[in-house]
DNA sequence: AATCTACATTATAATAATTCTAAACTATTG
DNA sequence: CAATAGTTTAGAATTATTATAATGTAGATT
């Protein structure tokens, strides 16, 4: 989503109504230079922060997968307890810091892409995801 | 872990002791011809199946986490609302059938060394893994 | 083999993340 | 501007997981 658009107009494409709690979540999420990773929880602390209005858990949760689903936000699975979300929709890899447990984007120059050599009959391919786990690296390791 | 091992000597290797349930959890888990994935759940049911004595499922968690940090399970993160096993503990990658739910592993021949560009100073690789999410291939989808 | 001690198991309670519910509200349609 | 279909909300319910504290057990020490 750019920067200045009209998120009504956006929602309104897609089929969601613009309501004033999905155009805050919108300004919270996609008005700044760089795409970022979040959970629910964070998101709830960006929005109370930065909005004197406060909004309900369950809409954001609500609203989270509405945007999921309308290709606004995208799921990232890395740590089994915590869902990411990324503002970042297109395909991309991504680096998980173990020790931060911060989430790095990786962009298509990073990696080479990715050869399947495997074909499953009756299923198509939708996405090739590269997951590369980095640690510090102060003391040899085995 | 290999067929006819004996679990006791296996757990013991590790520091772990070979109490009951976890020799029992080793025989549900790798007296068997092929590794596969299951939730923390498919386990509880298949030792129940399986077994006439109960066995309580804190013990379970407790077991798969030590378990994991020995190096006997590893934790696959695909789907953000459920933790996922794996008794093929070496780095691989893996089909997730988006219909099915069905985790599906490659081996070495199915997939062409990741080639990472990036490099990220003070931290080293701990693995790297690709995830193809696959799904029915019966309609054009754009 | 009896005893000791550290580690394990257990049932249950607690916590955390997420979803459900049902009433109140609001954007859109006509 | 009334009808209605979708939305928000607080709080309850659910689900997955972890903590607790009492009891049990493996392995070491006598």
């Amino acid at each position: 989503m750019p920067k200045n658009c009209n998120f009504i107009e956006k929602l309104r494409e897609v089929g969601l109504r613009p309501t004033k709690q999905r155009i805050k979540m919108c300004e919270v999420l996609y008005n700044r230079e760089k795409t970022f990773h979040f959970t629910i929880n964070d998101l709830v602390k960006m929005i109370s922060e930065k909005m004197n209005e406060k909004i309900s858990l369950a809409t954001v949760y609500n609203t989270v997968h509405a945007f999921e689903k309308k290709g606004y936000l995208k799921e990232i699975s890395i740590d089994s307890h915590k869902s990411y979300f990324d503002t970042n929709t297109s395909a991309h890899h991504h680096f998980f810091d173990e020790d931060t447990h911060e989430l790095i984007d990786c962009d298509d120059n990073d990696i080479d892409p990715v050869n399947i050599k495997k074909n499953i009959t009756g299923k198509k391919i939708n996405s090739v995801e590269v997951l590369v786990r980095i640690a510090s690296d102060n003391q040899t390791q085995k």
